[in-house]
DNA sequence: GCGCTTGCTGAATGCGTTTGCACAACGAAC
DNA sequence: GTTCGTTGTGCAAACGCATTCAGCAAGCGC
């Protein structure tokens, strides 16, 4: 038997925490109030039902001075809302969603979000996959970030079962859900266009990572060239990881076999910039002997040696319209996914192109 | 008045959401249990309180059957715990932040917990502060990542009191809250000998951004100079944003002006990938003209022409000293926050590092 | 046979909010 | 002087789960 004799409160334990917590009840019992008064002021929720502004005035003033916050959990019971957002993104380390969580993150914020990490195993590990669902059950919406393979996205569809969800950069076969991409095929014309108009005839396709995004812009390349004249474009696909070290491995040696392409259109900055290195390790210079164009412009590109001239991806635009669309989504969940929101890309020409070598001009 | 006639429920409106919650009460009637069984078999508390295995057994297949998840609001109300880390980061579009960001959330992930991204506004904006708090109140824990500015550090110690805080790459002045970070003074030593090893005499300092990890690499800068015998080591010493393009910027004129230095040794990659640029425009060749050393070691540098010497920090351990620390201050809050805790870093040579040119050397 | 432990379960309470509803006080309108 | 609004406020019922407490069988020693 536990004598609790000291204490005339509930002998139920304290939720192991820090301290006691305080409540509107405390701060209602300070101030001869209720804790409804305490709540109705304190949640803004004033607008219907009025509170004589001397009283809002003391409870603000004693709220102020104890820097008491409500209890956001108790709140989101109440509300079924956490003002959390979930970003579940198929690789982290990737620089250029690391640069689109730092903008998601940012626009969320604008809107009274915050956001929570999640991040999908390559192999789409039972284990992970269930306690990111319970994670992602506090979110009161979820964009997902990049391409995640099919299996993820399987679970995903069935763990979010009714949540709303907005997917960026998911590459073509557009799922079940709300999408905003950037227009791959625009973006690869405008590299091909460019290569091809400065004159070269041998150009390869560097495609890092096998997703939908690649895919698309691969196709594209394909098409692109078709479109000017070109035969057997798909020829001059080759495909990597989409790693700096594995871009780097495998341009080496596509440079180090016989009819060296004059120009390679990369589907990724990461795969263009590995590109880059592995004709310096060649021996190869750049622009001079190589074109290389990449896709994304995430802001190395513009450090490189040489600069990278790439395919400028709207990157505000684009988590601009994922989070618009995302708190549609969760303002009226019932909404229809709807079409596909496309924006356009740019090219930016930089230090990286240039006419090919005589020998090999038209 | 508003009539209600359909439904014998309660009124009070559906909490605008995604149709009716399956909750344990369905569960628990569809099987014929009470909800508390339920309770008690899902949330494993069963070690305690005992529970029938075929009465469990039933459960565990309806509830998979349903696809149900226990709802994690209810849940953190009720044990005060949410699963839920918060990372608070100085700048998140640091390539170094960010690739923190990833390992720790994988070594969050790996104990269970997900990881909620905050954002201090550079100056510390009041608004965002504030919202920002509200968002850590979700978490169970606080990592602080990267030096915030004072003010910044201020109203998070105010906002988070007795929140569990862990501080990494907090920069010299340790602040009230448990500490984990590189050994400074030892890596900037490593890259000080292998420098001044090669033979270089002119050293130049660059310093990416005002924090508190860069003054104290900056002063163990001066202090390993000082060590080998230099004089008025601290006039080297050029301060930049920490970005490639102002880093970069700052380089060029460094290297325009007179008695220009054959070593460079940069407070972080991202500057030292800057200086490469610069060195790129104004034509000196790295490393034959000039020597560069970096510090962090993030992937990139291993991919920049010519690839970078720098000190490497190892990431994963950092992570999981940060992470192990937190939860044990989670486990046991009233816990000191005791000495930081330090990790080796490592001087990696690769390709930025020579022996400085002829009319230069000792 | 009687108590007493043991194994399992349900009812009930609390977590800290939000919010529908009731109600008191007070003018204004009849 | 009743009858209505209005304006503030308090009471209490959710929100969905964890957990305590009490209860009820069965099992066991005496």
């Amino acid at each position: 038997m536990r004598l609790n004799s000291e204490s005339t409160k509930p002998a139920r334990a304290q939720p192991a925490g820090r301290g006691t917590r305080l409540t509107m009840k405390h701060i209602g019992e300070m101030l001869g109030v209720s804790q409804s008064t305490v709540s109705r002021v304190l949640s803004g929720a004033s607008m219907n039902v009025p509170v004589a502004p001397e009283t809002r005035e003391r409870i603000l003033r004693l709220v102020a001075e104890l820097g008491y916050t409500p209890n956001p959990m108790a709140r989101a019971l109440s509300t079924a809302r956490t003002g959390l957002l979930g970003l579940i993104v198929r690789d982290i380390n990737d620089p250029f969603f690391g640069l689109a969580v730092a903008e998601l993150t940012a626009e969320a914020r604008r809107h009274g979000y915050s956001v929570v990490l999640g991040h999908v195993g390559s192999r789409a590990d039972e284990a992970i996959a269930l306690s990111q669902a319970l994670a992602m059950g506090h979110c009161d919406g979820v964009i997902l970030l990049g391409d995640l393979r099919d299996q993820s996205r399987l679970w995903l569809a069935g763990a979010a079962r009714g949540m709303p969800l907005v997917g960026l950069w998911q590459g073509g076969r557009a799922p079940q859900v709300a999408v905003v991409n950037v227009d791959n095929q625009k973006g690869v014309a405008l590299a091909v266009e460019h290569i091809v108009d400065l004159g070269h005839r041998r150009i390869a396709f560097l495609q890092g990572g096998r997703t939908g995004d690649g895919l698309e812009r691969q196709a594209a390349f394909v098409n692109a060239l078709r479109a000017r004249g070109f035969t057997r474009p798909e020829q001059g696909i080759h495909v990597t990881a989409n790693e700096f070290l594995a871009a780097t491995r495998s341009v080496e040696t596509l440079l180090r076999a016989g009819g060296r392409p004059t120009a390679i259109i990369a589907s990724t900055d990461v795969a263009a910039i590995g590109a880059l290195k592995a004709a310096s390790l060649v021996g190869v210079r750049v622009p001079e002997q190589l074109s290389i164009v990449g896709f994304d412009d995430i802001p190395l590109a513009e450090v490189t040696v040489p600069s990278l001239t790439t395919v400028h991806q709207p990157m505000r635009q684009l988590s601009q319209l994922a989070i618009e669309r995302l708190l549609q989504l969760i303002a009226n969940p019932s909404e229809q996914p709807g079409k596909p929101q496309m924006v356009q890309p740019k090219l930016v020409v930089r230090g990286s192109t240039a006419a090919p070598p005589r020998s090999h001009s038209r």
